[in-house]
DNA sequence: GTCAATTCACATGAAAGAGACCACGGTCTAGTG
DNA sequence: CTAGACCGTGGTCTCTTTCATGTGAATTGACGA
């Protein structure tokens, strides 16, 4: 066995990859050059540009769908911006969707105060002296802080304006000092119910990021599959497959990207000559799989619960599945494994939190005499289910 | 037959609690010279 | 005398409960034709 094993190393780092950079092929990679985007680049360039004279540049609003650009155009910008002054201008660029670094007002202030170097416990401290802090840190000298807020949306939904709204306060306060906002949102709606003052401010400029067509796609990708891939690993019709899946969901180059990346992996775990398109099909189903898959084991008990009872009057066949029925099938599963079950209200966020996650399509449906409720559709295709399915009997009795 | 009132079964909001984690400052304790 | 242990207070965060209010159409029942 361990002789097999080691053969099996050795056979692997002697065997062909497909790679030369896999990097280049995730989206966290920022290319040297961002193609269809000019215009929107020398846009940005020109509000941004201000900066670098110390003068304070408007605050910008940038809108797209997933997968256009907009993280990317604004990383760019801020690298070419620091390479020429990063002594009064600093540029911090905040993902707010990822958790840990970002997701409430306390969390935001603290890792904006780490980029400053200025390292913050991560509780314990009330928020009030962290907005106190900042505003001594940046006012101590004269500089510019450009501040993006990428998914802005998530954070507002999740925290409200009053971050926004301070931050906006604090730059009136600051005198040799300013901070200029970059909102980013894949959501246009969004800015609605915000505080007419936060938006007004916020939205001094706005950018519109339209998504790929097919063509802009292929484009980028062959532009990137030239870097990370050798060449004349991978047949004709690849790069424009992908091209074409990606543009089918609203033009999102980050997709496209994925489908490329792995459609090689599994190519070169077969062991075949070449990726073909068939391999293109073959990555978009493990795309899906993984991500449901992961999505539902990362979900905290009670949501498996609630999830595994849709599973189960989904599986007995009833047409509607209402939250009624959910609890009731979810507290029986609590008893059955001994786990203290959540009331209703607690249940009902928890299936509107896996329906926004894409794990099930639920709508808020009113059926007259007989009260209102959601109706419950699961929103997983069958492989993923199955599996789900044999994951939860396993961790679950019945 | 028509129309407003009623009613159901939750949805949705707001507030507050529990328990975990943590910082900070004060006090106590043991080790050192 | 001092470094470190220990404690109390006060802060955040997440998940949850409690209480309160909202909602939209099927149903009901009064009413008039």
């Amino acid at each position: 066995m361990q002789e097999k094993l080691r053969t099996y190393f050795l056979e692997y780092v002697d065997k062909k990859s497909f790679f030369v950079n896999k990097n280049i092929l995730t989206h966290s990679y920022i290319p040297n050059e961002i193609l269809h985007r000019d215009e929107q680049i020398s846009n940005i360039a020109k509000i941004l540009a201000p900066a670098l004279k110390l003068e304070q540049p408007s605050n910008i609003f940038i809108y797209g769908t997933t997968g256009t650009g907009k993280s990317v155009v604004v990383n760019y910008i801020f690298k070419e911006l620091s390479a020429i002054n990063n002594k009064n201008l600093k540029t911090i660029y905040i993902n707010c969707k990822l958790r840990k670094t970002s997701d409430t007002e306390y969390r935001m202030l603290a890792y904006i105060l780490k980029e400053l170097n200025f390292p913050v416990p991560e509780t314990g401290l009330p928020t009030e002296t962290l907005y106190n802090k900042l505003f001594d840190l940046i006012n101590e000298r004269k500089q510019i802080l450009l501040l993006a807020l990428d998914e802005l949306d998530a954070l507002i939904k999740k925290i409200g304006d009053e971050l926004l709204y301070n931050l906006t306060r604090i730059n009136a306060e600051l005198t040799k000092s300013k901070i200029t906002l970059i909102g980013i949102s894949n959501d246009i709606s969004f800015t609605e119910n915000l505080d007419p003052r936060v938006k007004s401010s916020l939205s001094e400029e706005e950018i519109i990021f339209p998504p790929y067509n097919a063509i802009q796609l292929k484009d980028i990708l062959e532009e990137r599959a030239k870097k990370a891939l050798k060449p004349n690993v991978f047949s004709e019709g690849v790069i424009s497959k992908c091209a074409a899946l990606a543009a089918q969901e609203q033009g999102d180059a980050r997709r496209a990207l994925d489908l490329l990346r792995v459609a090689a992996e599994i190519a070169e775990r077969n062991e075949d000559p070449k990726i073909t398109e068939q391999h293109v099909t073959l990555a978009e189903q493990k795309l899906e799989l993984d991500r449901v898959v992961e999505l539902a084991k990362l979900q905290p008990r009670h949501s498996q619960l609630v999830l595994y009872s849709i599973f189960k009057l989904f599986e007995k066949g009833a047409d509607q599945i209402l939250t009624g029925d959910i609890y009731d099938i979810y507290i029986s599963l609590c008893k059955r494994n001994g786990y203290r079950f959540l009331t209703q209200r607690r249940v009902s966020d928890l299936i509107s939190e896996l329906d926004m996650l894409g794990l099930i399509s639920a709508k808020v449906v009113s059926k007259g005499r007989y009260g209102r409720t959601r109706e419950i559709k699961l929103a997983i295709a069958k492989k993923p289910f199955d599996l789900l399915k044999s994951y939860f009997s396993n961790l679950f009795e019945i």
